[in-house]
DNA sequence: CTTTATAATTAGAATTATTCTAATTCTTAC
DNA sequence: GTAAGAATTAGAATAATTCTAATTATAAAG
């Protein structure tokens, strides 16, 4: 699969207006950043590769930008628990669900296929010693 | 699917030593907090626990203790990614394989069907705005 | 048994990632 | 052009985790 095509700044500044914020100079380089290298680079390495080219940016700013860019959704954060670790005795296959309105977090259990036909998705030689699989919703109320 | 029960002192030192680690009281208590109530706490929230038992217990040794839980295989993480969060403009539904030996992070492609495969295993009522899938693992070298 | 070596624990310092704050600068709408 | 709100900046603050050095416990070897 061909990778998601840039976007132009027209498109940039509309995404950004969908979700009631404003286009800049920072969020385009920062947007232009991430798509120009797909390495899945941090907040740090975006900083320090959008300094090359705006000497002025801080990175409490990059943090902002990458904030906008999730939040209008031309960007995903690939670690989305944040803050402390949790830990789970369950040794059963199971995934977990989080919820967002209470931040609880429950397991779902998976059918043992479906984690077959997962890992059948890996190229030959990615061997998987762990899969991780997080739903973040709601629950019903 | 019944939880996963707790296993003896005795089966949690073999399980200890077969990863080279020694059981001590600090690590029964951490195991049996964990078991007892599976809310998937944070380290904080296993040490307010394990206190309440045995008072001289540091934040540190229940920091090694859930590491050397981990290791053993008798507790999960639920979020592996530990350390920053990474950035990805990649819209297409997929996974990220996470190679252990470089740290390198890469997209994996998914068939549709098999994401929402895997939304039909939540309860209903449970509404998922996203799902996040990590292998963890090595690639071919 | 004692000795020795290694592992685990402890308290607290250090580090890292992220968020917050307050002051300033831009934009946009009137 | 002015007022109001949004974004940016630098630096301080916070939160989670890891590290350090000293101490204690354990296991293995003699």
């Amino acid at each position: 699969m061909e990778p998601t095509a840039q976007i132009s700044p027209a498109a940039l500044s509309q995404k950004l207006a969908g979700s009631g914020l404003r286009n800049t100079p920072q969020r385009e380089v920062v947007y232009s950043v991430l798509v120009g290298k797909r390495d899945h680079p941090t907040a740090d390495e975006v900083f320090a590769r959008v300094k090359a080219e705006m000497l002025t940016i801080s990175l409490a700013t990059v943090y902002n930008c990458l904030e906008a860019l999730v939040q209008c959704n031309l960007v995903r954060q690939v670690n989305f628990e944040r803050g402390p670790t949790r830990y789970c005795p369950n040794l059963h296959p199971h995934a977990h669900f989080h919820d967002e309105a209470t931040g609880s977090t429950y397991d779902i259990d998976l059918p043992p296929g479906l984690l077959e036909q997962l890992r059948n998705q890996l190229p030959s030689g990615y061997r998987a010693s762990d899969v991780e699989i997080t739903f973040r919703g709601r629950a019903a109320s």
